[in-house]
RNA sequence: GGCCCGUUCGUCUAUCGGCUAGGACGCAUGGUUUUCAUCCAUGUAAGAGGGGUUCGAUUCCCCUACGGGCUACCA
């Protein structure tokens, strides 16, 4: 690439960002770091009636935690002339108008002074004929316009502050060339007749430009070397081809992604998926301003941001090589713009799961120990409290209150024992709950199973075997048990399923000697104790 | 309705005219784990349909069907 690479991510600050705007912006990350360019954030809020307060700063914490930091934006300039500023649009308003005007003088563009209620007629009347209304060539003279209209009285209208837009004269049935071959980097040739396109209005009558124009002026003003959006856009193609024509600009490449559809049932993957399917669409929580209505994150779910990275990646591309597992510098030296699937891509929340159980066990054990600390004290103390309340009430009270001794490098070495079975952090305590405070019911099919003639006879000696070993650790705990098993020829399932139903209060989990270890040996003789005069 | 884009296992996808169509998720079965899960192994399952071009089409072209997007003074 011969180029300097300059790309942007422009979202709209209309709401939180969802994944597919993540995916986006991903792309255009990854295809800039791989090229030694520049990833750029801009906000394009040039409608003011859309605009929700806090989605700017939602977009960038939410780029911020995927680990896609760009490296000009609102808070830092770092491009010839540029301020905080001038990456907002609505800041840049000043900016726009006098293109528009250059755009007039040149014939390309005329003023329109028709109102809503005009066109929204004409497109009703329309409708209703079964024909789309199309403000282009064949009518424009038909309407009220600067076009149509003689040069008083559109001086007389200006003059006299009439509302007004700017429109595009896009090409007519008079020029030679009525088919546009556009160039797609993913799509290749694109084949568009220009006598159906409209005149699309450039400059709305509140003084600010619409996306078109502001696209394509900051694009040109920041020197973007490369489009890469969503497949929204690719109608657009054609009219920001002519406007750059109009302008006699450079035009840049460009790319436009795959969609990203929903798991099951039609269309693209909304906003309001998440709730209804049980998935976050989100990257991070959002709370709606206006209504306080909250929605869930990938974050605050328990998702990994290497994991959502990971998946988002393979959302419409893919290395060509049997590799799946990515960090985000792998990735970047992989991607690969010609790479990317034309077809959308229906988004599998099971697969997102696989990815993350993936990083789970690639976390360090310290570092998740620190975000399971909360879970377990808020678990312990709830359980504190009710076993306070039912001694009170003077019902039959569990073995022993919880441990609370328990420490972070406790923790941490619970958690190396059961994350290989866990996705998220939210699974631990469902995992190893046992590691902190004594089980209070048995599981019944458990008990069934474990519990025979003589049970409590060999737990009552377990118990002393138990209490004779001084090195309590794992190995002298196997060495001691398993050699009094097999020395009396008791069985394993005999004595190993009601242990662990007396430790766990059912038959799952990690190791029993590893449990027995980390509880320690006077827990572990307790709950056999209460196992034996319970069961 | 019009315009544009697309179409390989249920899902994400590989294949740059030679295919016994490969991988992953999911699912199923088996093994490991004297528990449960993990893990491992195996299996399951696909070129929308019809025409061309070609010695040969999943791959190139056309038509149809289906899917998606756009069709605002929204982005």
């Amino acid at each position: 690439m011969t180029k300097n690479v300059r790309v942007r991510f422009a979202p709209s600050p209309t709401g939180p960002l969802h994944i597919g705007g993540v995916r986006t912006a991903l792309f255009n990350y990854l295809f800039a770091k791989k090229h030694n360019g520049t990833f750029i954030l801009r906000i394009e809020d040039t409608d003011q009636t859309r605009y929700v307060e806090g989605a700017e700063q939602y977009i960038i914490d939410a780029l911020n935690w995927c680990g896609l930091e760009f490296d000009e934006g609102p808070q830092i300039p770092s491009f010839e002339g540029m301020t905080k500023e001038s990456y907002r649009q609505s800041e840049r308003k000043h900016l726009y108008k006098a293109y528009a005007e250059e755009l007039i003088a040149s014939g390309n563009a005329y003023y329109a002074f028709d109102t809503a209620e005009t066109l929204d007629f004409h497109r009703k009347d329309h409708e209703a004929k079964g024909k789309t209304f199309i403000y282009n060539w064949h009518n424009r003279l038909k309407l009220s316009n600067s076009l149509s209209l003689s040069a008083e009285e559109v001086r007389a209208k200006l003059d006299t502050g009439d509302d007004y837009v700017i429109r595009f004269k896009c090409r007519d049935v008079a020029c030679n060339v009525s088919t546009l071959h556009l160039k797609d980097i993913i799509r290749g040739d694109i084949k568009i007749d220009t006598n159906i396109l409209d005149d699309k209005v450039l400059f709305k009558s509140d003084g600010m430009p619409t996306y078109h124009l502001a696209n394509i002026v900051d694009d040109h003003l920041m020197k973007i070397s490369h489009v890469i959006r969503g497949e929204e856009w690719l109608p657009s193609l054609a009219l920001h081809y002519q406007l750059y024509q109009a302008f006699g600009w450079e035009t840049p490449e460009f790319a436009h992604l795959p969609l990203i559809l929903k798991p099951t049932g039609k269309g693209k993957l909304s906003k309001r998926d998440g709730d209804k399917l049980g998935f976050p669409v989100f990257p991070l929580e959002w709370t709606d301003p206006k209504t306080g209505a909250v929605s869930r994150g990938y974050k605050e779910d328990g998702y990994f941001p290497e994991a959502m990275v990971n998946f988002l990646a393979f959302l419409g591309w893919n290395p060509g090589t049997e590799q799946e597992i990515f960090s985000l510098d792998e990735l970047i030296e992989a991607f690969d713009l010609k790479k990317v699937h034309k077809a959308g891509a229906r988004f599998d929340p099971d697969k997102t799961k696989w990815f993350n159980h993936h990083y789970m066990q690639k976390q360090d054990n310290d570092v998740l120990a620190e975000l399971y600390k909360p879970i377990v004290d808020e678990k312990l103390n709830i359980i504190a409290s009710e076993t306070k309340q039912s001694q009170s009430n003077n019902e039959i009270t569990t073995s022993q209150a919880p441990r609370h001794d328990i420490d972070i490098n406790y923790i941490s070495m619970v958690i190396g024992l059961i994350k290989e079975r866990a996705t998220f952090v939210s699974d631990f305590w469902e995992l190893s709950h046992f590691f902190f405070t004594a089980p209070t019911s048995y599981d019944e099919k458990a008990a069934k199973k474990a519990l025979k003639e003589g049970t409590s006879e060999l737990m009552t000696q377990l118990k002393s075997i138990i209490l004779h070993i001084d090195d309590f650790t794992v190995e002298a705990l196997q060495k001691d048990i398993k050699g009094w098993i097999t020395e009396n020829e008791i069985g394993f399932g005999k004595v190993m399923m009601p242990l662990r139903l007396a430790l766990v209060g059912a038959l799952q989990g990690p190791d029993v000697f590893d449990i027995m270890f980390m509880i320690g040996k006077a827990e572990t003789v307790k709950r056999i104790e209460y196992a034996v005069l319970s069961l």
